[in-house]
DNA sequence: GCCGTTTTCGGCCCGACTGTTTTCAGTCG
């Protein structure tokens, strides 16, 4: 049993706590549990083993029982009896959109409804408008809701398509006439690796307006909701979009709040209620009623009391108390990234040529560049072979030659680690490369003890600069090897082989909380491109991003350094 | 059920929008 599927278990009991009318701190305590579980870096059952539950928040006496439980017997005998009272079905009912745990109580104890296929019969038969309390638009909007349901492929978007369609909608909305600001909010301003609804924040002196002008944009196909501060609509590729519009005396406040997430709101919220005040999107109110408006965001920290928190950190893990007792990280910007190390020419499966690649490096204002094509035992993607490993290396030096000493081009080759855990050039040729590059693209589906092996192996190679892409999961496509990162992490940083961080969006490997328990041990990172085509240059956005939710300071990330100090780095690690 | 620079008991964020209501409950973020 993996973490996700014990967190479901608990967020399955809160829903259905939640229908059974149980108190509902009961049921945010589950929900909460489930939520901290399934954001977890470790494996689960590693915690359980070291018994270490209640050091995950959200995990008290009760829940961390109940994990043991699982753990120890496969099953959780308190879950079973709640499912013999109130039907498991319901919680795939309440997951549709304006089904909440009262109607959906309501449907199961007045119609007898235990599925989501029963409510949409029901609905179709007209039934549930001759409820109390509802009526035919109410019925239509759930059986609405349940056809889109079933449409919608995946319920989250890659940042990058997240990123498009929202640079395209703020240009249109800052045109329109009142429009001071447009920006974009939610999890997309944090970075997430994945995003559901965008969110999208105006300033307006006249709100009305924008949001009139908004909802007869060509690209949307239904107003989903549509009030004087907010509306939500659905494009015709089925991305569901929030706009919020303020004052703009009041857009600070109102974009911390869009901002999200939801856990650090509520901390902030709490806060200033110790703090004699109450916080909402429009401000701070004072108990005597009295307002304190927030024109820029820092102004919300300010009150507080806390320093300006960037959006990457707001994810309620520890933020708070860093900006209190002035500790936060001076995160890693994209400007400071100086070089490529990780990049495809058509050499094997790159879609051009390295000098084309080359010179959108440079013209992307990079200092060095990283040519790492597939080696020879990867066949699909053209791998090198040694003749031609060495043919390209000539061609490189020629290629340096036209570019002079401002910009500098580094031979690396991306290598495959092989099923037995070698690799895929002898160790004299690694020694001949500038920066080797280990990746996995095979036998991924080996047991985590083989795979973690193969791995450990790898990495204390002298020869081995940099694990790329560690995990090998492609986000929503194909599930992570399973990895002991726990053990990757530190025996990388004592051999200080940098880790990966992948900037293609469909990869982000390693995510996050992987990327900050291998800073917290010690560990070095790079942040990459892998990319294919001079347009993938553009990705680095996405790679910086997950570094800063990961805390991460520019001293850590070895492609922040001059090349120079890089070289060095280089040849003292393989010396 | 969780948690603690007000607390080991008594709290637990705040507001917008909708539909069905005659003043509000339910849902959502």
């Amino acid at each position: 049993m993996n973490n996700h599927q014990v967190a479901d278990i608990f967020l399955a009991i809160a829903d259905l706590f939640e229908i059974k009318g149980e108190t509902v701190y009961k049921v945010l305590a589950y929900r909460k549990a489930g939520e901290a579980i399934h954001e977890l870096g470790t494996d689960l059952r590693d915690i359980w083993q070291e018994d270490e539950l209640k050091s995950i928040p959200g995990v008290g006496t009760a829940i961390a029982e109940k994990i043991d439980e699982l753990y120890r017997t496969d099953k959780l005998e308190f879950y079973e009896k709640l499912t013999s009272e109130v039907p498991s079905g319901l919680v795939e009912v309440l997951a549709v959109g304006n089904v909440g745990p009262k109607k959906a109580a309501r449907f199961w104890q007045e119609l007898g409804i235990t599925s989501v296929a029963e409510l949409e019969r029901a609905a179709r038969a007209g039934e549930l408008q001759k409820l109390s309390g509802m009526g035919a638009k109410s019925e239509a909007r759930i059986l609405e809701n349940i056809e889109t349901m079933r449409e919608r492929k995946t319920d989250r978007m890659l940042l990058d398509k997240a990123w498009a369609i929202s640079q395209v909608l703020l240009e249109m909305l800052r045109s329109v006439p009142g429009v001071l600001r447009a920006e974009a909010a939610g999890s997309l301003r944090r970075y997430r690796e994945t995003v559901g609804d965008l969110d999208l924040v105006l300033a307006s002196s006249v709100p009305g307006e924008a949001m009139k002008v908004f909802v007869n944009f060509p690209q949307v196909a239904r107003v989903l909701g549509k009030g004087d501060t907010k509306t939500s609509v659905e494009l015709h590729d089925g991305t569901r979009v929030q706009v919020w519009v303020h004052p703009p005396d009041r857009f600070g406040s109102a974009w911390q709040y869009a901002s999200g997430a939801q856990a650090h709101n509520v901390r902030l919220r709490e806060r200033a209620l110790r703090m004699g005040l109450s916080l909402s999107e429009h401000g701070f109110k004072k108990e005597d009623g009295t307002e304190l408006i927030c024109p820029e965001e820092s102004q919300v920290y300010e009150w507080l009391g806390l320093a300006w928190i960037p959006p990457e950190l707001r994810e309620d893990r520890g933020e708070i108390a860093a900006a209190e007792a002035g500790e936060l990280p001076e995160l890693v910007e994209l400007v400071d990234i100086l070089g490529e190390l990780h990049a495809h020419s058509d050499w094997s499966d790159g879609a051009v040529s390295m000098r084309e690649m080359l010179v959108a490096g440079r013209d992307a204002g990079l200092s060095y560049f990283v040519i790492s094509d597939h080696s020879r035992s990867l066949g699909i993607a053209n791998g090198l072979s040694l003749e031609r490993l060495e043919e390209q290396r000539e061609e490189l030096a020629g290629l340096q030659a036209e570019f002079g000493k401002t910009f500098k081009v580094l031979h690396g080759a991306e290598v495959e680690i092989l099923a037995d855990g070698s690799l895929d050039y002898p160790d004299e040729v690694l020694a001949e490369l500038d920066i080797v590059i280990a990746s996995l693209h095979t036998s991924l589906r080996q047991t985590r003890d083989v795979v973690t092996e193969r791995l450990l192996r790898v990495i204390s190679n002298p020869h081995v600069d940099i694990i790329g892409h560690l995990t090998g999961r492609l986000i929503g496509k194909r599930a992570p090897a399973d990895l002991d990162i726990e053990r990757i992490v530190n025996v990388a940083s004592a051999h200080q082989v940098a880790l990966e961080i992948n900037s293609n969006p469909e990869r982000l490997d390693v995510r996050d909380v992987h990327a900050r328990m291998a800073l917290d041990a010690g560990c070095l990172l790079a942040i990459n491109t892998d990319a294919h085509h001079p347009d993938h240059l553009n990705f680095r956005q996405f790679g910086v991003g997950t570094a800063r939710r990961a805390w991460a300071e520019s001293e850590s990330i070895i492609n922040t350094w001059p090349v120079d100090r890089l070289q060095a780095w280089l040849s003292d690690r393989s010396g």
